[in-house]
RNA sequence: CGGGGUGUGGCGCAGACUGGUAGCGCACUCGCUUGGGGUGCGAGUGGUCGCCGGUUCAAAUCCGGCCACCCCGACCA
């Protein structure tokens, strides 16, 4: 049960945006800062919610054919710069170890920012023939990039994620597992963590460092700004190269082997907070959330709470073993009407209020966090309360989707002049997704971020339009790209 | 790393201009009261005022320096 926390409100979201998700994460206690700048603490609630993602995206990952393995955090300073590009992509932002054990390190060791480089060096020794392919290894653990500037969940200098390092013995194929992690990510991010994507590459400027192409999936925010939340590289053999990834294929000839990485991290916390909060707090998809339901008992004579306490122990009971995550708010003291607000910030989907009234109906009240007033408040019946709350969780689940759904079309606008695009994201917020035809030159992609301070988001697979005018330059496009403000 | 802001009990702030030995709200403890949307009343606990130095009989307050954090930008998951 949680502590009775302090009642001030929370700045209101379209007051200001940054101010109102810095108290949601702290009031609804997803998180905290940390005595170190850039890092932060993860508290249980906020911890609940990547433990249920790590729970369902595990299953998944496992399922494409991926196992789990761990490397050591610590990498040494060589192995960071035998592909050109990666070193350079992240070289400033590494944190180096240069003592142990009271004496200097003969070789610097770098706290990972990413495994590419550890990962490949072990995948080296292993890989001999085309009989050990593909290897499709995931990790979970943490990494260090030294950002200049930091936000809870969403950039921090320490952070939790997933990385996965596939080796293939065809182009083919690892193309094929980009594209399919890319499309779990996809899945798990919608159905999930109810939050709908653009999916698309990357344009050259933003691929990954070392990767031949990088694809990601992208969310809006609730301010209007994009949110890389998950990214699937195509490596081709840049890294085998690097790392000498040789394999001797069918027909005895040694060939370096095609690869692919790919991650999604606690940034996704951050997401799911921008998306579906509001002014009154968190606001939870069921699927992830760490409790699903809470029992708000209500009584006002001891004779009252024997009763209700006994009733709504039962029904608690029933749904836990219904397989549902409830708690009972028995904390004394606090008013119902309290207890109803402090579990509105902490974002439980679903609320039951159980009284006197209600026992006496045989039916009690069921309060949906996704709604708004009169419309969130329904009754059901006590005996059948465990297959309601089921499917009312199912409905939020499918209704914080539409909400953010009908957001985000809401937010998609498309140009054919480069004047009306500017004017749109030069405007008040300047927010949303612009669909622009853009030729792919990087000149005009730099035209628009220095005057916009938009950049290229995405650029959708396999469009098959007719193709049409670059917005900057006139010259013939080929497709259409998402830009946007991002974080 | 540039711009802005803030550092005073756990949290949010006042006090500073005009130096005189620290105050308010919330939280916390105890008691009563109340309980279907943030109950009310009373009594309490808790602070060397970010750090270092200077001016002064006297510094939260004036002066100098430093540090930390937050927000906005550039860079990035």
């Amino acid at each position: 049960m949680p502590e009775k926390q302090d009642t001030r409100k929370v700045t209101p979201r379209s007051q200001d945006f940054a101010e109102w998700y810095n108290d949601i994460v702290q009031r609804a206690e997803l998180a905290d800062y940390s005595p170190v700048r850039g890092c932060m603490v993860f508290r249980p609630d906020g911890f609940a919610i990547w433990e249920a993602i790590q729970a369902e995206l595990d299953r998944r990952i496992k399922r494409t054919g991926a196992r789990n393995a761990y490397f050591p955090v610590l990498i040494p300073m060589s192995f960071l710069k035998k592909e050109a590009k990666h070193v350079e992509g992240f070289a400033p932002e590494v944190a180096v170890v240069t003592h142990g054990g009271g004496k200097e390190l003969e070789e610097p060791l770098v706290v990972r920012p990413t495994s590419e480089t550890i990962i490949n060096h072990m995948f080296a020794q292993w890989i001999h023939s085309h009989r050990e392919l593909p290897m499709m290894l995931n990790q979970w653990c943490n990494v260090l990039r030294w950002e200049m500037r930091t936000r809870l969940f969403l950039r921090t200098a320490e952070f939790l994620w997933q990385e996965g390092h596939t080796a293939h013995a065809t182009r083919e194929e690892a193309e094929r597992e980009t594209l399919t992690m890319l499309e779990v990510y996809r899945g798990f991010v919608e159905e999930y963590l109810a939050i709908p994507l653009i999916v698309g590459k990357k344009s050259a400027a933003e691929r990954f460092p070392g990767a031949e192409e990088t694809y990601t999936i992208e969310a809006l925010m609730g301010d209007g700004r994009a949110l890389q939340c998950g990214t699937s590289h195509f490596l081709g053999q840049n890294f085998a190269k690097a790392f000498e990834i040789k394999f001797l294929d069918e027909s005895n000839q040694l060939r370096f082997a095609w690869q692919t990485s790919w991650g999604v991290s606690t940034r996704l916390l951050g997401a799911v907070v921008m998306v579906h909060g509001d002014d009154q707090g968190l606001r939870l998809p069921p699927l992830v959330a760490g409790t699903q339901v809470v029992v708000v008992p209500i009584y006002r004579k001891p004779e009252e709470e024997a009763a209700v306490m006994a009733s709504a122990r039962s029904i608690a009971e029933a749904l836990q073993a219904a397989d549902l995550r409830v708690q009972l708010d028995s904390r004394e003291g606090l008013t119902p009407g309290f207890k109803f607000n402090d579990w509105e910030m902490r974002g439980v989907p679903l609320r039951i209020e159980l009284g006197p009234r209600d026992i006496a109906s045989g039916e009690l009240v069921f309060a949906r966090r996704d709604l708004k007033g009169a419309e969130a408040k329904s009754k059901a019946a006590i005996s059948e309360v465990t297959v309601r709350a089921k499917t009312v969780l199912g409905q939020i689940q499918k209704s914080l989707f539409d909400q953010a759904k009908a957001a985000l079309a809401s937010q998609i606008r498309e140009f054919d002049s480069y004047s009306a695009l500017r004017k749109q994201l030069e405007g008040e917020g300047g927010g949303g997704f612009a669909l622009v035809y853009w030729c792919g030159e990087p000149a005009c992609e730099t035209k628009i971020r220095e005057e916009t301070r938009a950049t290229c988001r995405a650029i959708p697979i396999g469009q098959s339009g007719a193709g049409g005018k670059c917005i900057v330059c006139g010259k013939s496009a080929a497709d259409r790209a998402y830009f946007a403000k991002a974080y």
